[in-house]
DNA sequence: CATATTCTGAAGCGCATGCTCCAGAATGTC
DNA sequence: GACATTCTGGAGCATGCGCTTCAGAATATG
């Protein structure tokens, strides 16, 4: 049942602008990214914008979605495998990688943590991806301490990294690397 | 050497301002907070604002100034009382006690991080403030363990609060606490 | 009281904001 | 080719932004 609808298609391919946006608000924050911003990135004028997503908020949501994909890929994936320790270890190590391979701008999500203030909508959808991460630390824990246990180390792990990536936003990264150096240091001694 | 010059004196008290500021940007924001918003809340023209300070960004880094002022008694003269473990565990409690009764809005500071990016100023103010909390958790830890050791610990516990002040400013008061929580348990196991 | 200095409220500057509207171009179906 | 439908760029809306300007009120000194 793909039948196409008459009429003019759409000109731009919608993962494509997405991944602009992204890009956009990961570097300079949902209310510092203007309309007239994403116009200019994303090649879509306004009302072709506005048409496609029907706010900035919702292509907020929408941008949120796809950030969240890649991160289950390049990151939370390392937990999935394996699991235990080594793999919390792997996670942080790979969080490394991804802070300096997308330079140094910490996590989009954990920048949105005033705007979600006020917010509901995006409040909602920060506490799901946060939730989304610690059920990962935990399934990735499970079974190598009591479940007490495993829990407070989730959250020890989910607080750690958030402020690595608050951190990670304004601090030299030879400082985030140390820092994220110490947490998997602390890590270790569980095994 | 206090003559006082001549002409109208300030018809406000420099501290009180101050702290209506403080409250105003920890509560909505830098980028949030207009001048508008600073008249009404600090009961100031903006040309009384302007003269007195200079610019938005003067009196966000004035504001603090006062704020850090408030956290080394608060939260930190209990890593200076004692030391050792039992101090970061007390640091971690008043923290708890802090954020319920600041309404659950986080750090000032680490609210920054997003506008410290792009703000040089402000950039440098936030590294100072972090360099602060970093050392006196190296001070309080100090002699409980190795020096490395020590330093590593202590950048743990810096990095789990700034994700816990991240946190707080959009999760449930209750999940706050819990990792607050799962933060000292940690902490406790290397006594 | 005269004078110099400072403070203050209101008005306004240019510019940016999120969003909407609309005429016309583009592309599908029949 | 006719038509229905959708996309698109540009102009424009009301509002808010940080900041400045200025005339006049207020208050110190001498």
């Amino acid at each position: 049942m793909t039948t196409t609808t008459p009429g003019r298609p759409r000109s731009f391919d919608d993962e494509t602008v997405l991944d602009a946006a992204v890009d956009l608000f990961w570097e300079r924050g949902y209310k510092e990214t203007s309309t007239r911003d994403l116009e200019r990135a994303l090649g879509l004028s306004q009302s072709s914008l506005y048409n496609a997503f029907g706010s900035k908020q919702a292509l907020l949501l929408a941008a949120i979605d796809r950030y969240e994909t890649a991160v289950k890929r390049d990151l939370l994936d390392h937990l999935a495998a394996g699991g235990g320790i080594g793999a919390v270890d792997r996670f942080l190590e790979a969080l490394a990688g991804w802070l300096a391979g997308s330079g140094m701008r910490g996590c989009l999500v954990v920048s949105l943590m005033t705007t979600a203030r006020e917010d509901p909508a995006i409040a909602a959808r920060v506490a799901a991806y946060r939730g989304a991460i610690r059920d990962a630390l935990c399934a990735a824990l499970d079974g190598t301490a009591p479940r007490a246990e495993v829990q407070a180390r989730a959250d020890l792990v989910l607080a750690a990294s958030f402020g690595v990536h608050a951190i990670a936003r304004a601090a030299p990264a030879e400082e985030v690397m140390r820092i994220i150096e110490s947490i998997r240091h602390q890590v270790r001694t569980w095994d």
